[in-house]
DNA sequence: GCGTTGTGGTACTGACCGGTAACACCCATA
DNA sequence: TATGGGTGTTACCGGTCAGTACCACAACGC
């Protein structure tokens, strides 16, 4: 039943080719580009070769779907996480979500949203990836106005779209620096006030 | 003196070589991307061949950052044209600017800054792009905390990385969807209000 | 006239890339 | 031991790409 795992290795418990390519794909793609990584570097980087690569993804923009896909699904994860933890507490969730945002810049320098730089590199909107970005995009986006209507903010899908735009301009904007500096630095200080400033009154 | 013309046509006055081929790698890196772009496509939409390109532009390279300089001066060029047109009063340039931004979005489907969408295709540190696209934004950044801090704002810094970063995720994220949708659409009504309520009081 | 300079056209190199064919191999199961 | 599915390896195909060599031509200054 279990069929993960195959050819153990002495050391360490080998994973199955799939999960190696995706995860090779998914750092090369994430750190060089979809454009500048070829196949092979990806099969190679997972310890396998290019056909059995394409036993699993039919193709090169197969695979992208699938690195993309898997991105969204975690990107999900997090609100998911974020509800299980504080459940039916919409503000504590919005602070878990902060804090997020503030790892992300925390660290090195960051490589902005997969998604959103995959859109900057594949414009050819008959490509499979564009329906997963916008999909994605549009449900995080429902899941802002969600918690923030929960949490009694008046205009919720204004101020949905207020945070939405500073997190992605940020995550764009550090793209652009080569050290950790510029605007992105100081987004949480500008998401936590924002949220400050609209919080709905007590009792009003 | 006049070297700008060369092979006058019969129709019309024909543009330098140099000068088309820049047009036409604007026009083409644009719309589908860097790395999409052939230099053979960008010669053969400039009506020229590649051996022209390449006494004019030593590489690839070379054109790209030529392309991302022309870009960056016509930005430049906005904001000195507000100063001209409204010497001596940061709101009304302010003003002026938010009108701008308005018609980027009032149109088709925006295709996102060039800058910033190079910054994502050419991810490579040593590449010539990288200081034309950073030295650019800072100078954009620096050129709003000038203006607001003319303008009498508190806390001016602050304030252009929030108007810097709701602009670069409107433009970012207008490239996520297929249509004009999105919370791109409404980054107007944000920057308007956003200046409105940290306006400095009148005799404060 | 002459030579120079810039341009257009063609053909080419060498490298890379996405994708495929054919074959050998390991291992689980029967 | 025999079989079959998944895997690894090598080699290859056709296409594209950045960049170059070489030559022909047209306009200009002397």
């Amino acid at each position: 039943m279990n069929k993960t795992i195959t050819h153990s290795t002495p050391e360490t418990t080998r994973l199955a080719p799939r999960e190696r390519i995706l995860a090779a794909a998914r750092d090369l793609f994430y750190r060089h580009g979809i454009r500048a990584v070829g196949v092979e570097a990806i099969a190679e980087a997972a310890a396998t070769n290019k056909m059995t690569l394409y036993r699993h993804f039919g193709s090169k923009d197969e695979l992208v779907a699938a690195y993309l896909t898997e991105l969204a699904k975690e990107g999900d994860a997090v609100w998911e996480r974020l509800a299980d933890e504080h459940p039916g507490d919409p503000h504590a969730q919005l602070e878990g979500w902060v804090q997020y945002v503030d790892a992300i810049f925390a660290g090195r320098v960051d490589r902005g949203c997969a998604l959103a730089n995959a859109a900057v590199e594949l414009r050819d909107m008959e490509h499979p990836a564009r329906h997963i970005i916008e999909h994605y995009k549009t449900r995080k986006r429902g899941r802002l106005v969600a918690v923030l209507s929960a949490a009694g903010y008046t205009q919720p899908e204004l101020l949905a779209d207020e945070v939405f735009l500073l997190f992605e301009g940020a995550r764009i904007s550090s793209q652009c620096y080569a050290g950790p500096s510029g605007p992105a630095t100081r987004v949480t200080t500008m998401l936590r006030s924002l949220l400050a400033d609209r919080a709905p009154k007590a009792g009003g």
